[in-house]
DNA sequence: TATGAATGAGCATTCATTCAT
DNA sequence: CATGAATGAATGCTCATTCAT
């Protein structure tokens, strides 16, 4: 699936880029804190530096920068979390490694992380399987090194139970985020990281599992 | 804590109760279609069968119906739950038939518990509190069968895994809910069930951990 | 002119008075807070001490209260006065006597005075000319003693200014009432009139005018 | 006390002063008819010539555009009298002079004065200490004018006294805007002047006062 | 008579979007 | 390209009034 094109009046592609990187990060500290739906377009305009009017230049809708918000909240945390899981071989230990890192770029990125989970469901018909197209490409990261360990003979699982296990360690990732409202006053990241660790991969961790 | 109030001036309780009944039967239909924010008064108004005069002399604004909706789903669940929990002892078989029903009980209620997950967070700095507090409640009951297990030499978890876990069951049942674009096209109800009864407990199912 | 008739679905005309009077305690007291337009029928109602049905039992519109009102308050500060006028002659000593029980008369009623003058003109078309034929009524009192005390001899001034003088102490009465921000800092009840009855009546008081 | 602010998104200021003014126009004529309560945004914003949307964008609520009214009408009565009256001296001929400007710039803005006397009381606690503040700037132009006349040994009256006489010259002009229902149907505006001068100042026409 | 639940026209205000400069 | 004034449909909410009980 190709990225969904914002269609633009201007030209300049670099300005493009620019004007749109200025907007994505005024309107994320924007939607943190009010919620895409109660952040205004005037508003987005002013924390990105440029008049409404400019603001139109750029996007053809206030959606569209949802859209745009969306987009590269995710292509940061691929960004990221690519940049420090290739190094690992598939092995259980490379497999616990990336789950630490992944854990850790939630935990920096968990405002953005938030902002999308709760303002995606605002995205239009349109926009919404593009940005879940890319949540399943980080869910496939998982399986594929849990693949790889299955390959390299670390444990047995099913084509199934590895799909549900990355799913899962997707999903225990975003919990550290949305659910931080309870979990960061009980836990440190260290703390959660360990324990999830230990749920997540127990059975692996001392011998392949019959 | 007790319940919050929501101002009504009408007097007859047994109206009020019938009146909200209708509202957020109509109003869960509407936000699960629209989102909380796209929904107009005027439309809950109408689809709850009376007149937005009416739908005011129940409540006091718009937001006081996103409560009433949260806090009626999470009665639902919690009671169809404790009708359901009550029976089994404190043991692996119990906590299993546990899980098993709360998903269940997820999956016939899963448009009401993405809509409580999806809009909770437009809820005022006053309401919020409330509908954490009742989610805390769930979760209790959860940690309280583990920890009755593991008074019944059942399995060793030391408090703070005991706690986690009771979590961990929480957020997979509401993973079966918000993430059903990608799960409930690869797995039914009955396998998810297994393969995350798998996970969460394995270790515990065959003998005691040291 | 007749008094304007308050229509009401009520037969029993001691129950119309009873709760008019309720009503017009009531509404007085909202009406000085708020004024008529910031009133809603239902704080009426309720500071009345019955429900709006009831309300609305005896007058037709929110407006036949504020003509209610406005009457009421008419007929108390005239009736006082009439009681306090009658016994003096028609001497300048009575006349100055009449002016100061006016003024006492208005500082005792000035909340209601403040509420007439400011909301009388939202009046109907219907009952304004009413209220104000009763003003004229009591700038007539002032008229009918200045020209008793021209018969008398005690000073001369042609008809129109008579009529002049007698607006002129009406003014300066609801003066002491609608000015009361500033004027009651700076003077007291018996200031105000000692002075007022000097610039009124100074010519008069030594000796009739050529 | 500096002028309130009334909060607008307009930078340019000679657009802000111009759409104000047609505003305060369009205004002022509904208010007479209707009074403010009765007047609806939308309509202001018709006869001021422009959409409700361009009204909002000049004032932050219907409240404001009292204010502005209010705020015109006195700074309009003010720079009229100001503009006559600085060229007499402190002499009796100069402050009768005065004061029939005063009555003459009253009768030519008595609808202003009218609405201004009715619906001052509809401005919020924050704005109205503000135009109370003007009247009794204007109030203090004859204070300033007695209090010369004072001085160049015209007539004597002590401070209380020069206030006072100060406010009566005030109130006699309003009453000319507001009574005008009576007056103006039994005066000429000469009349009612000549016959306010002769009460007000006859003691000091012939001769200083002992 | 008294009650109070129901109604819906009406209002102030907001805000995404456009377009002339 | 950039600006920001203008627009008006849309929305949350109010409240005078009615009428069945």
């Amino acid at each position: 699936m190709e990225k969904r094109e914002v269609l633009t009046s201007i030209k300049d592609e670099r300005l493009i880029q620019e004007r749109r990187m200025q907007m994505v990060k005024g309107a994320v500290n924007l939607f943190k804190e009010k919620g895409f739906h109660r952040t205004t377009t005037r508003e987005i305009a002013k924390s990105s530096g440029f008049s409404i009017g400019t603001l139109y230049e750029y996007i053809q809708s206030k959606e569209d920068v949802l859209y745009l918000v969306c987009d590269s909240i995710y292509d940061e945390v691929q960004e990221r979390l690519e940049q420090e899981i290739k190094v690992d071989g598939y092995t259980i230990e490379g497999l616990k490694k990336a789950i630490e890192r992944y854990f850790k770029v939630i935990d920096e990125l968990q405002d953005e992380v938030l902002v999308m989970y709760q303002e995606a469901k605002s995205l239009s018909k349109d926009a919404l399987p593009y940005v879940l197209k890319k949540e399943l490409e980080m869910v496939g990261m998982f399986e594929q090194l849990i693949k790889g360990c299955i390959s390299n003979h670390q444990f047995i699982l099913n084509e199934k139970e590895s799909e549900l296990l990355a799913h899962h360690i997707f999903v225990q990732g975003q919990m550290w985020a949305f659910r931080r409202w309870w979990l960061q006053q009980h836990y440190s990241l260290k703390e959660y990281t360990e324990m999830q660790l230990k749920f997540l991969l127990k059975d692996f961790s001392e011998q392949p599992v019959l």
